[in-house]
DNA sequence: CAGCGCGCATGACATTTGTCACGGTCGATT
DNA sequence: AATCGACCGTGACAAATGTCATGCGCGCTG
């Protein structure tokens, strides 16, 4: 018997996967999560064999988790579940020891098997995403990724200047870096590439 | 026995909810749908008593689906069940004579409930939303969402101009105009807002 | 039918955003 | 110690964006 643990922030899902995985005979869900502190706690308190998650939840997210997990409880593995092909995210989940990191867009019907495959000993990698895990690396410096941050909120040069302790043109600089090395037109494209790639 | 179809693109979630559902031994799946254009396929062959769908969806979007349902197999019912909370999208789905409107957010239990009450003549719309539903109309003129839109694709004055065929400077105005009805403060902002209204 | 309100359209002007050339500091390399 | 490269910080200038006053046409209403 396998015993997962669920954290998924969408409760619809969070109970439709349960009852689809309850199904299974060799399959049991012994807790369900709605955020990141209520899955470190019922992984605490259930040691579950795999913890199933969620990237993008409230509280911590799947990869704050699995990088907790594989400190405090290495023995268990963390199956990545998330609508976003970022390949920042792939990447890091990789380095934080993930053993599987699929898609939402999956068929239903693969997910069990995934589950069987990790307890066995493999890793499983979303095949559209394996491919695209390193082939970009973060070029922003720590000033440009702040900077682009706050754009992203619909600051102002002047907001943001003043939220960092800079002056106005020391952002416009900035900004302007950020956006001639992701190629992009303006402040919020550049801020959605870098958003997509997993660098914010 | 309650016939369903189900229309939902995420492949992952259509499949569970499929396992969900079928649980009950009063419902029954007859179709799932990974887009506009297969649920319309799909409801024309098995005429189900109920499409429970997703509105942002590719082919035909949710709400295009209740319309069509609504003028060809008026019998029928159509269950919405969305991620986002937007008041426009409430407002035309009501004025398309959905029976019920729910958020993905609702706890899985609540579903197959709400199923049963739609199939008794009951509508079922999500406590959350039925007090927003009219609260506020869509300020735009048809030229400032026209506007909008191409400026959410982070198009410039000049290329929005072009596709218009407007001067430049009528866009500008447009969009300052569509900025101040909204109260944002630059064209990203107003675009995020009038989306999330559901007035594009 | 005169007057009013509304949407459409434009250009002049003000503000914000983006580009560029330039200096400064610090750590690694020669 | 001198040189190099990276990141940080700034202001002058150019380009894009936002505001405002204005004019036109159309339908509604007193």
């Amino acid at each position: 018997m396998i015993r997962l643990l669920l954290a998924e922030d969408q409760a619809l899902l969070l109970g439709a996967l349960a009852a689809l995985l309850d199904l299974e005979p060799d399959l049991e869900v012994v807790g369900r999560a709605r955020d990141g502190e209520e899955a470190r706690a019922l992984f605490l308190e259930h040691a579950p064999d795999l913890l199933i998650t969620d990237i993008e939840m409230p509280g911590a997210t799947g990869l704050e988790l699995a990088e907790w997990v594989r400190a405090n409880q290495p023995q268990a593995g963390v199956l990545v579940l998330t609508t976003f092909a970022r390949p920042g995210y792939l990447r890091r989940a990789l380095e934080a020891g993930v053993r599987g990191y699929l898609l939402k867009e999956t068929p239903a019907e693969r997910l069990a098997d995934a589950i069987r495959r990790i307890h066995r000993g493999e890793r499983v990698i979303d095949p559209a995403l394996a491919l695209t895990a390193f082939d970009s690396k973060d070029p922003l410096t720590d000033r440009e990724r702040q900077v682009l941050r706050l754009a992203g909120e619909n600051l102002s040069n002047a907001e943001i200047g003043k939220r960092l302790h800079l002056a106005e043109g020391t952002v416009r600089n900035y900004l302007s870096e950020a956006i001639g090395k992701l190629n992009a037109d303006n402040r919020i494209e550049a801020f959605r590439i870098a958003r997509d790639q997993g660098w914010l």
